[in-house]
DNA sequence: CATGAATGAGACTTCATTCAT
DNA sequence: CATGAATGAAGTCTCATTCAT
């Protein structure tokens, strides 16, 4: 029987699912996707294996699930800033912040851009999943451009935005390996400059 | 007992070997590391099983030196150019042909992009030699600035090439997906317009 | 702790109770007893999974149950059967009659017939009652014949009833999966047919 | 990866796949399919659990692969009766033998009539694989009616054949249950008796 | 009585690696 | 050198059953 994916009605329920997911989080971030197996997830929660699959359809549903919460945050962290821009004059500082934003939020996605690539291949349903949330995140990117630049036609603004999205995701896993916090900022201050140098 | 790895001397045996490093970055590239199987690679190959552990100590063994190979071939290329550059006026049309030579070149390393962050959690040696790599690298790209601007001094150039290298490696995952020759042509011109932007 | 298996009093009790045994019926006709699990059992009938283990020991014990129901109504009609036939003259129009109700009511045994020889191998206790049943089947039917041909002792009447109930079970799987009410009537034509002339 | 089910070159090798399909034979007979696992035939086959996955796909493709042995064997010997018959003057004496032949032949069949009703709902392949093979033997059986009445017309012949198939298998088991060998002979008398009254 | 979350043993399956030939 | 059959540990997943609420 194809079994069915609970979900969690009471409250504690809830909180294992919770657990769940923050073990899963934790693991595919320090050892990957491909190092971490379902076992492992239930004991870091403090649950038993078949707990896992009773929220979870397999590995791939948790990493989905993460996935999914991690780009809502970013979804409504951009929209947020669509928002603060058309309110503020001084387009350029917005911007820099934004982009300071996204890279500290990207912090949380390290560990997708380990394994995404490979985890595609063998589950389809990621790939689209993840494409979706690209285009997504792409169009909000192109609306900001749009309105900064309002009068000119940025030309091939569709590519820029999406090498700015690989270049920004690229280089936060170099920003979060880096222990020093000045050299941290300094990283960051550099990013910023090479993406502002590059859409201005 | 621990099998010694043999070096094939004979020519059909190191053509054996060949292939089997073909057939392993051919299967790398397409499915990722955690999703390819030593029998996979050595019938993919045409050989036995069990003449890929006459040959590599296990999986991470192959990959290490397909690795080096590449990498190999990246320092020589860098090398070259480093040559052809302090025998060229324009300087900054050489810089351009060097960042499209090396788009061009990371069509290779792709794959190792995809899965290298959680290998080398898994297996220190590749880890270390991967940095080692990436050091060596960076070292003749901040010769190559530093020729350039001879005169005065980059500031953050260490920061900088990092970057820029951590931002080629991740474009090309984006470029090698594109089909359309039109739309490639534009992505690499993009590319360069922004390593070019930013450093000058 | 050995939790007791409680018979439930109230009426909207035993109303589950019944649910539970409709809905196990239903899906060990329909899929069989080893890709049946009490889960899905307790959801078709609409009530918890804890509920299940109420009322039933395991789930060979619900088997069981169904398997008493079913018996249970077999001896009804053949005692009936018996009683009719002391009181007909026609008695061959009677028998063939006994055994068009037979196959009948045979279409609610089907399921047990699918998985029964392997299930007595797992519990023992459904393989005792089980034969207890076909004995007293079979001492009913001896009966019916003996009362037809009264003066005539039946050779082999005791392997004869075996053998046509063997035949009368194995049958019904086959009708029961005949779409079409023509041919079905015809199967079961044949089937009374061919009882019929062995046993006169 | 689809692991491909490999054909075994080497001698020894074809005895254990050879090995192993006599064990899964054995058990499915004493314990049935669903309460026989893979662990436990490679077990009883002295070998391990993954040279299991080298020849089979699954639990039911060993299941596959014994049914289509039997099967070949109960084509191979109807073919020769139709043969004989066609030699032979008493055609009722070969019928009879034939009968006996194959009530003895389903010996070898008794696990699968135990199980394959509720294996063909799980997999679908072995379904239609035994339907294709039940109406290979039946055109087998119709062709010997009509050799033998080759005058009249048999009303119903298609089903009637259905019926005795169905009725030998289902005695088989059984017969095969007796112990005692005077008890047995006697049902398979009776059996062929029931057969062959039935068609003439 | 009723719920459904939780357990964990055990089945299924894969694959890196070894080894007899 | 070369083969590919064989191994078995480890991962994936299911489900009968229990138990806190």
């Amino acid at each position: 029987m194809q079994q069915n994916i609970r979900e969690p009605k009471q409250k504690r329920a809830i909180e294992k699912k919770e657990c769940l997911i923050n073990a899963a989080f934790e693991l595919f971030n320090e050892k990957g996707f491909y190092n971490t197996n379902s076992k492992e997830i239930a004991k870091k929660a403090g649950v038993s294996t078949g707990l896992f699959y009773n929220y979870f359809k397999d590995k791939s549903d948790i990493f989905l699930e993460i996935l999914n919460r991690i780009s809502h945050k970013r979804y409504l962290k951009t929209e947020k800033f669509l928002d603060k821009l058309s309110k503020e004059n001084d387009k350029r500082k917005v911007l820099k912040s934004f982009f300071i934003e996204n890279i500290k939020l990207l912090s949380e996605l390290a560990f997708i851009y380990k394994d995404i690539e490979t985890i595609k291949k063998e589950y389809k349903e990621i790939g689209k999943y993840n494409d979706k949330n690209k285009q997504y995140i792409k169009k909000l990117m192109m609306d900001l451009f749009n309105k900064i630049n309002s009068k000119e036609n940025i030309e091939n603004l569709d590519i820029k935005c999406e090498i700015i999205m690989t270049t920004i995701d690229a280089n936060y896993i170099l920003i979060s390996k880096i222990e020093n916090q000045d050299d941290k900022v300094k990283f960051i201050d550099e990013i910023v400059c090479l993406i502002h140098d590059y859409m201005f």
